[in-house]
DNA sequence: TAGCCAACTTAGAGTCGTCC
DNA sequence: GGACGACTCTAAGTTGGCTA
């Protein structure tokens, strides 16, 4: 591998085609034609001397060689553009950028209005977005860059993500305020009680079953999950409607008690409190325009 | 003789049109 | 939707004439 001939925009192609998995989108991507970028291909596949993708249908392939050139190619163009400029300084005030953040909704009721006023009053240009996924697509979704941010409980993740501890997350059971249960609000919620009504529970897959229910398991009890709902929203509403009861994150519990008319009770037993983090890639670490907004993020959950 | 500049040459990468 | 051939464009290198 002669680097001294090698054309370093032949890397940029192959990031877009990585990215795209098309000829003709990874063009537009980067601003050539589709016969540009056949023909660019044609010259990385002489150059490295592997087929780096192959025709499947209506998508190209990337073979293991491709694979596994894949993250070093993104990380070396990616530290490139530091080099040369691009993001050496971050102006809040003239930056018109678009951050995508991912997190559970319990995040855009407790974290991004905050944020988004944070923000607003520093950077006027700039814009927010949070995107709702299922636990599991962090690693994908940091990798292509389709988020810059995830807000997530605990996660095992490779070495190129970076992350930080952002706040503990315990748990409390609500009820409807009309709601007898043997106790009052702001003290535990009476176990035989809890064990005995139904309850709703937030779960992105449809599991019925949590945190609670093994900490529970451990105390020789149960509790009946009769609803799992994708959203921890749209389970304090459903409790507020009556007959149901659920645990869900302290903060978002005080935080819709009032509007919504619910009671908030510390739970019966002890539960283990999850860490919520913010989890991003390393190689942002040092990005001015990231680290800004990583700092926003920081002051504004600092409150909760 | 050395330095500058314009004209010419060439290689490589682009687009367009077409085929598979 | 990708590959290929024909053609075009551009940038870099080379050459030769002019001038101090």
């Amino acid at each position: 591998m002669n680097i001294a001939a090698f054309d370093l925009n032949l890397l940029r192609v192959f990031d877009a085609l990585m990215r795209e998995r098309s000829v003709t989108r990874a063009g537009e991507r980067v601003g050539l034609s589709q016969p540009a970028v056949s023909a660019a291909l044609g010259r990385l596949r002489a150059a490295l001397q592997d087929q780096l993708f192959v025709r499947r249908g209506t998508e190209m392939v990337p073979t293991p060689r491709a694979e596994a050139l894949a993250e070093p190619v993104r990380a070396a163009l990616a530290q490139l553009e530091t080099a040369l400029g691009g993001d050496d300084r971050f102006d809040p005030a003239a930056s018109t950028r678009t951050y995508t953040l991912m997190g559970a909704d319990f995040f855009s009721t407790l974290v991004l209005p905050r944020l988004f006023e944070r923000v607003r009053a520093e950077a006027p240009g700039v814009r927010l977005r949070l995107v709702d996924s299922a636990r599991g697509e962090v690693d994908r979704l940091l990798q292509e860059d389709a988020i810059d941010l995830a807000l997530e409980r605990p996660l095992s993740t490779p070495s190129w993500i970076s992350s930080e501890r952002l706040f503990l997350s315990p748990f409390a059971v609500i009820a409807a305020r009309s709601e007898n249960v043997g106790a009052r609000p702001g003290e535990a919620f009476p176990l035989d009680g809890f064990c005995a009504l139904p309850q709703a529970i937030r779960s992105i897959d449809g599991s019925m079953s949590g945190l609670v229910d093994q900490a529970l398991a451990e105390a020789g009890r149960t509790r009946e999950v009769v609803l799992a709902l994708p959203h921890f929203q749209s389970v304090a509403l459903a409790v507020a409607r009556g007959g149901l009861i659920a645990c869900v994150p302290r903060q978002f519990a005080d935080a819709v008690a009032t509007e919504l008319g619910l009671s908030v009770y510390l739970p019966p037993i002890s539960v283990p409190v999850p860490e919520i983090k913010m989890y991003w890639r390393k190689r942002h670490d040092r990005n001015p325009a990231h680290a800004w907004l990583r700092a926003r993020v920081l002051d504004v959950v600092a409150d909760l």
